[in-house]
DNA sequence: TATTGTTATACTCTATAACTATA
DNA sequence: TATAGTTATAGAGTATAACAATA
């Protein structure tokens, strides 16, 4: 059965799935979900964002990331700013609690891909981001 | 960068968290969720089932099997028959239309499969599999 | 008039607990 | 006493629409 289209279709799908359950278990130890990390992925990487901007990033409506940065205001892991030039928007940023758990996303995902993928032979890998990345380009938003 | 764990650990939360979105969009054509199509597939393989094994199958809670048939019935998708050997168990089993529709997931993962894989080389899909395989078996439930 | 964010409302997916009918 | 399924209830995630303040 060597190199059948379907085959790596339903195997990814049937990765998809389970990844996805091991990542909200995981963030559920931090009281997170994959939305609410993402924000703190943004915010990270981005430093202060708008709202506006945060609903883009998470292709999720306005409405949607007032929600999860009240939540994660409460946490204490974001703190709402009034944005600099434009008083209608609010900035948003991570506080030190929320970069800690920023740096914790990140050990953890070193962690665990150390602990899933350490042993994998490197062509076997590149390989693997290459079909990746093929699948993620022909079904690009 | 040939090989690196957490580029192909990335990758396959990327893929993850496409993948699921563009399977729930294919699905909603025929008023689809990811659950519901699941339940037509384990009953296009094993045929009439429990909802007990149901639950089991999907590793949800059996009341969300009852709902889950619920949505189906009344889409003439599937069919509740008393259990032939236990009053109190319930036999679901798909109808005609939802054998039809069964066949529909089949095909269209089938011409998914070719679009987004019929030119992948197939020593990389090989290895695609391989490393997916692997990361499964270590996630295992 | 257009845009930022919020209040109000609702729908879907999923879970726990209590109950009924059977085993 | 234990099991199969259902009713009742609840919580998370997400969406649309109407509205306030500001641009």
């Amino acid at each position: 059965m060597h190199g059948d289209p379907v085959q790596a279709f339903d195997k990814a799908f049937e990765l998809a799935a389970r990844l996805a359950e091991v990542m909200r278990h995981a963030l559920a130890e931090r009281d997170l979900t994959p939305s609410r990390a993402e924000v703190i992925y943004v915010l990270a990487r981005e430093g202060a964002v708008m709202q506006r901007a945060l609903a883009e990033a998470l292709r999720c409506t306005p409405r949607h990331v007032t929600g999860l940065v009240d939540q994660l205001q409460d946490a204490g892991l974001v703190e709402r700013r009034p944005h600099p030039d434009d008083r209608r928007a609010t900035s948003v940023a991570l506080t030190t609690k929320g970069a800690a758990t920023a740096r914790w996303i990140t050990e953890s995902r070193h962690t665990a891909a150390s602990a899933l993928l350490g042993d994998v032979p490197g062509d076997d890998l590149a390989a693997f981001v290459r079909v990746a990345d093929l699948i993620l380009r022909q079904i690009a938003p």
